[in-house]
RNA sequence: GGCGUGAUGGUCGAGCGGCUAAGGCAACGGUUUGCAAAACCGGUUCUGGUGGGUUCAACUCCCACUCACGCCUCCA
C-alpha cells in the first residue's frame, strides 16, 4: 500500500489510482527567465521520487511539467536583453534541461510550453465566459470571480474578509471586482512590446494560473490522479487551478495533492529576490557532482525545510565514495557461489523493506537507513568469504535500488575502477613507481621520503590491494 | 492580524504510548598496514525547546509558553 500526505485534507491517505496501475501526474514546472536554483530543483527531485517509487511499484506513470514561457518576467528581462522573447526563453529550456539531466531526473513525459498552447486556454476561458465564472474588466482584461466559486479555499484556509492588504495588491486591484480574483487573460498594454496573441477578448496574454489548467486537460483529462509544487504553490496558484478547473470542467480537478517544503539557507527560503541563492552550475563549478548534489537534496524529507549547507556536500561525497568502492570490490569476487543463498536472501529482504519505506509518503530516510544496514550485511558476507555468483546478486540489488535514488551508480563506479587513472602527470607517476620499488626493497626511509615528495607537489597516494592510487591533495 | 509547519545527540536526520531512541557524516577505539591512508569492525556522546496535563507508562497524545520558518496574489 502507497500512502501520501495529501494537502487536500492534510490527512495521510491510501494513494488509489483512477485507472489501476497508472497514475497521472502535473508537476509545476519552471518559468524560463534565468537558471532555476538548488531550491527549485529540490522540487523538482522530490517529483523525481514520488514517480521513480511509484515506478518501482509497478506503476507506470505519465508526467506532465509545464514551463512557463510567457510571464511578467520573462517579458520584461528578453526585453531588456534586446531578444524576441521565444529565441531568449530558449535558452533557459535548454539549460533547465540540461540541468536536470546533471540530477539524474527521470524525463517526464510531456513538457508542453505555454507559449504552444494559447488555443487551449483560449477554449477554456470561453467555457468559463459562458458558465458566467469570468467576467471582462475595463481594460480587457478577463478575470476569474472568486464569488461565483463556492469550493474556493479548499488548499488553504484564508479569510478574505480580514486580511492585511499588502502593497502588491492594491496596485493591482483597480480592475477587479474583489481583491482575489484572479486574470485568466491580460490585455495587452506596451510594456509587453510584441508579445500578444489575438483572442475574442482583444490582444493579450493568458494569465499564469491558466496554463496549467488548459494543458492537464489536455494531457491528462479532467481528473487526474497526483498534482504537486512547492508549499508556496498552494495559493494562489494551486487553489487558482482548481477554481478554474471544476468550474470549466464541472467535475473534481485533483484527487492528490503533494506539496514539497522549502530549501532554505542560514534558516532562510532561498529564492531569486532575496539574492540568497546557489544555481546548479554554481555548485557544479566547484567540482560538485550531480550524485552528490541530488543525494544531498533528496536526503530530506519532502515535507520538511532543507537548510542547505555547502558543506553538506562533502558528507555525500564521503557516503557515496563508500559506496563506490565497496561495488569495486564486490566486482572483483573470486569464482564460486559460496554463499549464494544468503546473498538472495539478504538482498530480498532489503528490497521489501526499501518499498515499504518509499511507500509511506516517500520515506527516504527509512529507505536509505535500509541500504545502509544492507551495506552492513554485504560487508559481512564478503568477510564470510561470498562468492562470485553471490556478489553479481548484491551488485544487482544496488542496481535495483538504483532505479529509485539514481546517485549510487553502479556501472559507472565499476568503469571508474577499472579505467586507468589518466589524469596524473608523468612525473607523479614516476615519483610513485619508484616509491613501490623502494618498498620492494624494504627501504622504507626512501619510500617514505618520495611519499613527501609526491605530497608536496599536491598528490596523496594509498597503497591498495591493487597498487597505489593518486589522487589530487 | 489570519493561517500553517517545526524544535531529537558534534552535525544531518528517522521511527515509536512501554524492548538498550534508526541510519549517514564527524570524532574515538580496534583489525589491517613497515608507518600511513583507504577499507572493515565496535562501543560511545543526548533523555528528546520550556512548563504543565492525561496515563500504570510519553520523545511519541493534550494545553500553554518561547523560539524559528513559511503563506496571505512574483516565487519550487
Amino acid at each position: 500500500m502507497i500512502r501520501f500526505f495529501n494537502t487536500l485534507g492534510r490527512r495521510m491517505t491510501e494513494f488509489t489510482p483512477i485507472r489501476e496501475g497508472y497514475a497521472g501526474m502535473y508537476t509545476c514546472g519552471p518559468t524560463v527567465y534565468n537558471y532555476a536554483h538548488i531550491g527549485n530543483f529540490r522540487a523538482y527531485l522530490f517529483e523525481d521520487l514520488l514517480r521513480r517509487t511509484l515506478e518501482y511499484h509497478g506503476i507506470k506513470v505519465t508526467q506532465v511539467m509545464n514551463l512557463t514561457d510567457v510571464d511578467d518576467k520573462t517579458i520584461r528581462d528578453s526585453r531588456a536583453a534586446g531578444i524576441p522573447l521565444q529565441t531568449f526563453t530558449r535558452k533557459y529550456k535548454d539549460a533547465f534541461f540540461e540541468d536536470l539531466r546533471t540530477l539524474r531526473v527521470e524525463p517526464a513525459e510531456h513538457y508542453p510550453e505555454a507559449t504552444s498552447h494559447i488555443p487551449e486556454m483560449l477554449n477554456m476561458i470561453r467555457q468559463l465566459m459562458d458558465k458566467g465564472y469570468a467576467y471582462q474588466s475595463d481594460d480587457g482584461s478577463i478575470y476569474f470571480s472568486i464569488e461565483k466559486c463556492r469550493n474556493y479555499g479548499q488548499l488553504v484556509k484564508l479569510d478574505f474578509e480580514n486580511q492585511r492588504i499588502g502593497d502588491r495588491v492594491r496596485s493591482d486591484e483597480y480592475a477587479k471586482d474583489s481583491v482575489a480574483d484572479f486574470a485568466l487573460w491580460k490585455a495587452w498594454d506596451e510594456n509587453d512590446g510584441d508579445v500578444k496573441w489575438d483572442s475574442p477578448w482583444g490582444p493579450g496574454r493568458p494569465g499564469w494560473h491558466l496554463e496549467c489548467s488548459a494543458m492537464s486537460r489536455k494531457y491528462l483529462g479532467l481528473t487526474f490522479d497526483i498534482h504537486t509544487g512547492g508549499v508556496d504553490n498552494m495559493f494562489p496558484h494551486h487553489e487558482d487551478e482548481i477554481a478554474q478547473s471544476e468550474s470549466a470542467n464541472g467535475c473534481k480537478f485533483v484527487n492528490y495533492w503533494l506539496h514539497c517544503e522549502h530549501l532554505t539557507i542560514k534558516g532562510q527560503k532561498m529564492s531569486k529576490s532575496l539574492g540568497n541563492f546557489y544555481t546548479l552550475r554554481d555548485l557544479t563549478a566547484k567540482g560538485w557532482s550531480g550524485a552528490e548534489i541530488r543525494y544531498l537534496l533528496l536526503g530530506t524529507h519532502y515535507r520538511s525545510k532543507l537548510n542547505f549547507d555547502p558543506d553538506a556536500l562533502g558528507t555525500a561525497r564521503s557516503a557515496l565514495k563508500k559506496f563506490h568502492t565497496l561495488f569495486a570490490r564486490l566486482n572483483t569476487v573470486p569464482a564460486g557461489d559460496a554463499l549464494l543463498a544468503e546473498a538472495k536472501a539478504a538482498s530480498e529482504a532489503a528490497r521489501a523493506k526499501f518499498a515499504d519505506g518509499l511507500a509511506d509518503d516517500l520515506n527516504i530516510a527509512e529507505a536509505l537507513a535500509t541500504v545502509h544496514k544492507f551495506t552492513k550485511e554485504v560487508n559481512g558476507l564478503l568477510a564470510k568469504g561470498a562468492g562470485h555468483d553471490a556478489a553479481v546478486v548484491l551488485l544487482d540489488q544496488y542496481r535495483d535500488f538504483d532505479r529509485v535514488l539514481a546517485f549510487l551508480d553502479v556501472d559507472s563506479a565499476l568503469e571508474a575502477a577499472d579505467a586507468p587513472k589518466q589524469d596524473v602527470p608523468a612525473e607523479i607517476l614516476e615519483l610513485a613507481q619508484k616509491r613501490a620499488e623502494a618498498k620492494k626493497a624494504k627501504d622504507f626511509a626512501a619510500a617514505d621520503a618520495l611519499r613527501a615528495q609526491i605530497n608536496a607537489a599536491g598528490w596523496a597516494v594509498k597503497d591498495t590491494p591493487a597498487g597505489p592510487e593518486l589522487s589530487k591533495l
